[in-house]
DNA sequence: CATGAATGAGCTTTCATTCAT
DNA sequence: CATGAATGAAAGCTCATTCAT
């Protein structure tokens, strides 16, 4: 009767965790099964169950890593107020960037939410942080004369969220872009929306 | 010597068609099934296959037909070349307005199309017809100088895609948002990024 | 109500049948579907019940034909009577010649007949006419002296029967066999056999 | 850490396939269900997929199975030289009373063999090594002078298979034969072809 | 005579989950 | 802690057969 240690039973989850990632991000939910997430992390099917009660269990524990991870990235966000505009044009056209491999996970989760209340529940919780920290931002720039003083910053961080998300679907809808130009134009998107100024061309509202 | 009226034949496969989308949009295209749609379509399990070769086969001809949709919808649009920017500015915050029940699916589609290759197939050849659509008009719009000259109408029709589906998202993330206000700052975004212009608020763009 | 061309009625029954025997031969009794069958026919499956009442129907019915081709084939034989050993020799070789499609369709319908009590009934039917003709075959050879006397017709008949169906075993067995040695071979085998001299090799036998 | 006792896993696959093996001698490969073999063998439709990955695999193993035994039954045989045109004859003769319930399978499998290229490949690799062993036999025997030394062995061995395969058929075709009658005109049949000798009957080649 | 729409049982296979060891 | 044997429901799909037209 060994007591269990914590912690390796928090890196053994994870490991699973993170197996699940990758099989789900393959697969799809409903197509990456219990065993080949065993596989993959290397355990039996039985044993998998110690560290989470269902299926269910293991894409709510997913759900909530990946917009966690998103939370990090924008809680890690501390700009200068007079640059807020480009780091956040940076941020959201950076999702092209990203080589994650979780990319296809996002919209896979959003559209499990649309029909999984408890994972609505998480999304939607989720959402409110982000929508929040944006919107500090937003704020922090509006005070330091940055941001189109107009702009409602929750409303702007919603849609600023929503465009990150489009972006997503973009890579999927066409695969050939070039993202490069798709980034620069993005970038000239958030400026104007943001800055509400004419000719918010990257190159001029970084040196302005 | 009886050959059957195919026009019923075609009724018939349409009635599959939309028993389906709503079964796939209440249920995923994993979760819903065969005998799900046939219940719903009001036929037997057999005899769906005399519509449709396979649960596949069904898939692909709703993404067509969901993805034709867009195509007439951007089709039937022939604004004056003034008030492009206006127009598109509507159709995109109007994505939040339809009470589409076929929402949900548009994400599901994307999600399945990142590893499904034939459905990617459809949807890329879709989205390029519809960037095609969206680019004409811009570039109507920038010869009636209404549109900012420097947007390449092709990448700029991309980033309004991305958005329509990024918005479809934001009702499941955030679905207690105020849709009304979310379509005023939307329509904002659009005709701030549209035109290039300084303050272009809905009001003043729309009398300019 | 005109009345049924019963010339066209059994024209049209025979052509069902052979499409039915490419089918089956193809992919088997159980693997052959009605529908295969009336797509090779080219008729409708409706239409396929006026003439065959069920799919057992047809197989008994091509179980019929293709047995009674091999009786024809028998009752076609009216050798002389020195000539006899060499005359079922040949028969019994030129199995291996035939280029017969429907060759698996006999071990088909025997493998069937094994569990298939209506089917046996007819299978051992004919198996009897076969038995009886090459029975008489036999005696008259015995009657000229050129066929073992102490042989029993109707079991040596059995017998060769029995060697007609392993040799299309064979085909499938060792399909790179040489057929022309095979068929030397088994020449010498029913001779020796028949004969029951020594030294029976084709060509002094023949002479003899 | 308790890895299972692979052994039990042996002698449960070998279950398994002894009850696939009166499914199928019943209904046929194609009429055996998966279901019926699993009410057969005791275990659940999902659980046999742990032993066999799908019921072509069963078939397989099967088929591998049934002709191994063959292959064991003629390397068991290692008779005295002088022996050898006796021992064969009986053995070919005493396929008719074994009352092996698999019977029905060895035509079976012939008539799958033929349009299924994996089963094929299995019966013409085991049909091969038989002729081998078969073969080896008679050269033995030719050495002893005791085996007509102008027969082809592999040719022969190959004619012999034959026989053995076509007197399964008879069972079916003939089911009332007296088999002890049978047997004797077989067992005659073997001699004569095998010796080359006159009057071959059984009683005096054993004595010669 | 001829069609093909329609049925519904049954097929092979997959999978989340449980449990004895 | 860890295994993998075992379950059984449900999936997608096929097919012989019937019937209105």
């Amino acid at each position: 009767m060994r007591t269990v240690d914590p912690v390796k039973h928090e890196e053994k989850r994870q490991a699973i965790l993170a197996a699940a990632s990758r099989c789900f991000a393959r697969d799809g939910f409903r197509g990456g099964s219990i065993s080949t997430i065993c596989a993959e992390a290397g355990i039996s099917p039985g044993h998998l169950y110690h560290y989470f009660e269902s299926k269910e269990a293991i894409i709510r524990a997913m759900a909530e890593a990946y917009m966690g991870g998103a939370i990090d990235h924008f809680t890690g966000l501390a700009p200068e107020p007079k640059a807020i505009a480009s780091v956040l044009a940076g941020v959201v056209s950076d999702t092209l960037r990203r080589d994650d491999s979780g990319q296809p996970l996002l919209l896979e989760l959003v559209a499990e939410a649309a029909r999984n209340s408890e994972l609505a529940q998480v999304m939607q919780d989720h959402s409110r942080a982000l929508r929040g920290l944006i919107g500090d931002l937003l704020s922090a720039g509006q005070a330091a004369g940055r941001i189109d003083p107009q702009l409602d910053p929750d409303l702007a961080a919603s849609i600023l969220l929503s465009l990150i998300d489009g972006l997503r679907a973009m890579t999927i809808r066409s695969p050939n872009s070039d993202l490069d130009d798709i980034r620069a134009v993005v970038d000239t998107l958030v400026k104007r929306f943001l800055t509400g100024h004419a000719n918010c061309r990257s190159d001029e509202v970084t040196q302005g």
